[in-house]
RNA sequence: GCCCCUAUCGUCUAGUGGCCUAGGACGCCGCCCUCUCACGGCGGUAACGCGGGUUCAAAUCCCGCUGGGGGUACCA
């Protein structure tokens, strides 16, 4: 404020500083993608500060944990970029093994008189309220119980006044004490719950900015005051828009895809989806949307997110796919293709399979892919002993005149000198103008015969590589096949 | 019920009182390119929820309404 003062340097190396953030998850089913984007956020945060992102696996809910997902999460994390290998990267550590802090976090509420224990069931409350829904009553404020075993301790909150959050995204939300009930920090078992153990964890690792999903704003004043009766300084709250489906509910493992490792099988690109998670709630601004993490990295604030919740779009997750896959080298793609190559997610053997003439059509079929799963379908006419048999393709290309047309191409494919796409194409086309057909319609059937289907690759190229043994047999085959229909006998 | 959040094209968003006859992207439609399908190029479709204020001026500020969402557990 004072004038004359220095100001902060701004330094072209990125200072460290104490900024700490964290990420949460609980390991109780796979990766969900409203997730990553919550760790992707946070880990902007940290890289973008020089900070540090904190990961804390919360497993104290032993009943839903699994080890599979901690690994899980772990995997999912690595694959969009987080990993314990980065020096921004701290962790993982467990909730579970901070349970000594949580049981004396709790003990220190219950001696300075900030908590205390009760006994009243659901119900004993429910019956005194007459409203199920009304929240804890202070039955038990002063009535002085010891812990026995059975006896909740809950947060003794003030009864006037209110509580302001300090939110970079929504301004600062204030919520008035009288609606925060008396809450339960600790069960009958003495174990903590998710309210005090996610404060205590937060303490303990210095966390000085918890950015998480909204569903959690609500849990914030009573943390808050947790912070508080402990003796601490509250961190800075940011809270994100809900990720929300078509229907613009919160995305749910039970009716939506929200498994990452579902979209990666799909052949989603780790840089699609970090890129297009990023877009979920916040713009780089500059009418860009196709950016590296390290410029979207350098554009972000967390305070420029938006409030308002977020559709989970597939459509344009895919499209930015397709514009990272046509980004890339032909070598990377080809490389990036290879799970969809072999089996089991592609139907054809190893020793159908070959590699060279996969490389002389990778370039062919990267402009034609979304999907990395989707190279199956556009090569699988090269690998398998006969095409696929696409009904409704045949039937669109192999009305008239194709039973008469497929047996002129077949013998002028035959007497072709120089098998290869130009002069394919050349043959192609002067059966076609015999049959006064122009090439667009010539080709379909000679197509479908060699491929099964009406769209795929470039025909010529891809008879090329085919060779003309192969794309014989399969014309031959569609003659007969052709000739059987016209004797009345169904091929079907 | 109570508490809280929220509202620009179908969707993600730009927009921080005049640059807005509201910009970009996805989607959709058309044209061009073209051996199919894509890619690419060009063009089009389409939005400030409603009602009051404040102001010379409001998508932008205030209030109300309506709509949407989240939370309301001895889950996290």
């Amino acid at each position: 404020m004072t004038s004359g003062a220095p100001t902060t340097p701004s330094s072209p190396t990125t200072p460290a500083s104490d900024v700490r953030v964290r990420f949460a998850p609980s390991p109780t089913g796979m990766f969900h993608v409203g997730g990553a984007r919550s760790a992707l956020f946070n880990w902007a945060v940290a890289k973008r500060s020089g900070g540090t992102f904190v990961l804390r696996i919360e497993d104290t809910d032993a009943a839903r944990n699994k080890p599979e997902w901690t690994q899980g999460i772990l995997d999912a994390l690595a694959a969009l970029g987080m990993h314990s290998q980065d020096p921004t990267f701290e962790g993982p550590y467990f909730q579970s093994q901070n349970v000594e802090l949580h049981a004396e976090a709790a003990r220190r509420l219950s001696e300075a008189g900030r908590a205390y224990y009760c006994d009243c069931t659901r119900e004993d409350v429910a019956a005194r309220t007459g409203n199920p829904h009304s929240g804890y009553d202070g039955f038990c404020r002063d009535r002085g119980l010891a812990y026995e075993p059975g006896r909740a301790l809950r947060f003794r909150t003030p009864d006037e006044g209110e509580t302001q959050v300090v939110d970079l995204i929504r301004g600062n939300p204030v919520f008035p004490n009288d609606s925060i009930e008396d809450f339960v920090v600790a069960r009958g078992d003495g174990s903590p719950v998710f309210l005090l153990a996610n404060v205590v964890d937060d303490m303990d690792e210095r966390i000085t900015h918890v950015i998480r999903g909204e569903e959690h704003l609500p849990n914030t004043p009573k943390q808050q005051l947790l912070w508080e009766a402990l003796g601490a300084t509250p961190p800075v709250w940011a809270h994100l828009p809900v990720i929300v489906n078509e229907k613009r509910q919160k995305l749910s493992k039970r009716r939506d895809k929200v498994a990452l490792e579902d979209y990666l099988a799909d052949g989603i690109l780790p840089e699609a989806m970090v890129n297009y998670l990023m877009l979920l709630g916040w713009a780089p601004g500059n009418d860009e949307e196709i950016l590296p993490f390290e410029e979207l990295v350098r554009r972000f604030d967390v305070a420029d997110v938006n409030t308002a919740s977020a559709f989970f779009d597939v459509k344009k997750l895919t499209a930015f796919n397709g514009e990272y896959i046509r980004a890339m080298g032909v070598e990377d793609f080809a490389a990036a293709c290879d799970p969809w190559l072999h089996a089991p997610r592609a139907p054809w053997s190893e020793e159908q399979f070959d590699a060279a003439a996969f490389a002389a059509v990778a370039p062919l079929a990267q402009t034609r892919v979304a999907l990395l799963s989707e190279i199956t379908n556009n090569v699988d006419f090269l690998f398998l002993d006969e095409p696929v048999h696409d009904e409704q393709s045949w039937a669109k290309a192999m009305k008239p005149p194709a039973a008469e047309l497929l047996p002129d191409a077949r013998a002028a494919l035959a007497e072709l000198e120089a098998w290869e796409a130009e002069p394919l194409k050349e043959t192609v086309t002067a059966v076609g103008e015999k049959h006064g057909l122009k090439l667009g319609k010539a080709q379909a059937p000679v197509r479908v015969a060699v491929t099964g289907r009406t769209v795929g690759l470039p025909l010529f190229e891809s008879l090329e590589v085919l060779g003309r043994e192969r794309t014989l047999a399969r014309v031959d085959a569609a003659i007969a096949r052709l000739a059987d229909a016209a004797a009345g006998t169904p091929a079907e």
